[in-house]
DNA sequence: GCAGAACGGTACCGATCGGTTCCGAATAAC
DNA sequence: GTTATTCGGAACCGATCGGTACCGTTCTGC
């Protein structure tokens, strides 16, 4: 536990923001459970939306990192984000994407919000196109965001049914993508 | 616009709730719009969980009947489903799944708002299951699963980038689904 | 050792939250 | 035409929302 006020709010905003929703966590519960002082959080954020801001970047950063991590451990190939997808939605506390949540609570489909969801689902896209490209497939940048499709709905359907079953699913599609021809078999 | 008072609530809430998010309208907001009196609101409703329970149920109902008819429009086969979503991804106000939302926002995994996400989307993957069935695949239970999280998979992947263009990568993956055998060929 | 920053605690603000109650007008049933 | 129901309007409730200001203490840099 970090004795920073600032980073304990971070720390703490992510989790409860997680676990129940941006807007179901107000202020007052966030400095009970942080045991910082009301002053002490506005001297670090101009407000709430400037916390939330903090904490999506603080996540998208995290969970980036987190994702290159188990990727390598499970051999660095593409298919292994769907392994480290089903690793995560095994865990007790999994509930889907912080991003994807964060569109799904939002008011504004033009906010800050939106944006910052866009910037992270970019980046890890990014990452896809690159683990594909490697394995020296032509349409890496296509099947990056077919990918990026599969992750998200295995995401959003591990919210409902737990467990690592829907990213199995989505890796078993994902295997058969990067193994069959693209469209049509080049005619010879 | 209905005269009901009741009616008028709950189409007046599944917009507003769709739009903005169920946590961001307050009843005070449904009323003014809705221009019901406050006492007839709790007439109607035990309180503002009901209505939720409520308007989520008849949207599910209206969904269902919506998604039907426009499969049978685009030609009944199972990749209409694909189409249909497209259509409604090209709408101004599309916001995703409010199933989906409304689980993204629940802060309770146990509550009653995952139970009826679970249900609509059961719901969805039997209609599924029986348009792959009457295309005469054998495995159609599994391939009703991948169309679902392709299907959600391109509804959360749309809210960000607008437009039908994950739908129809969606599509596109489904056809490939549908027209290679499943996991390796049978030896002759 | 001392100055200044960072801190937690508290009182307070207006606004809004979900919810209750009473009233008088409109409407529908018989 | 009278009765019974449904309606909208408004006053009011305690709780909580996000946010501000001031307090005294603790910790740190020099």
């Amino acid at each position: 536990m970090p004795t920073d006020a600032r980073e304990r709010l971070l720390q703490g905003a992510e989790e409860l923001f997680y676990e129940e929703g941006i807007r179901a966590v107000g202020v007052e519960r966030l400095l009970a459970v942080t045991g910082v002082g009301r002053a002490s959080f506005y001297r670090h954020f101009a407000g709430k939306d400037e916390l939330v801001y903090a904490v999506l970047k603080r996540r998208d950063a995290h969970w980036h990192a987190w994702l290159e991590e188990t990727v390598t451990a499970h051999g660095g190939g593409p298919l292994a984000v769907f392994d480290a997808l089903a690793e995560s939605a095994e865990s007790e506390n999994f509930r889907g994407c912080a991003f994807i949540n964060a569109m799904a609570e939002a008011s504004d489909p033009h906010g800050e919000i939106f944006r910052l969801a866009n910037e992270h689902k970019n980046k890890v896209t990014a990452l896809l196109d690159r683990l594909i490209e490697e394995q020296g497939h032509p349409d890496h940048r296509a099947l990056a965001e077919q990918f990026m499709l599969l992750m998200d709905g295995a995401t959003v359907t591990a919210m409902r049914t737990r467990g690592g079953g829907a990213a199995r699913r989505a890796r078993a599609i994902a295997e058969r993508l990067l193994a069959a021809p693209p469209v049509e078999p080049v005619p010879v």
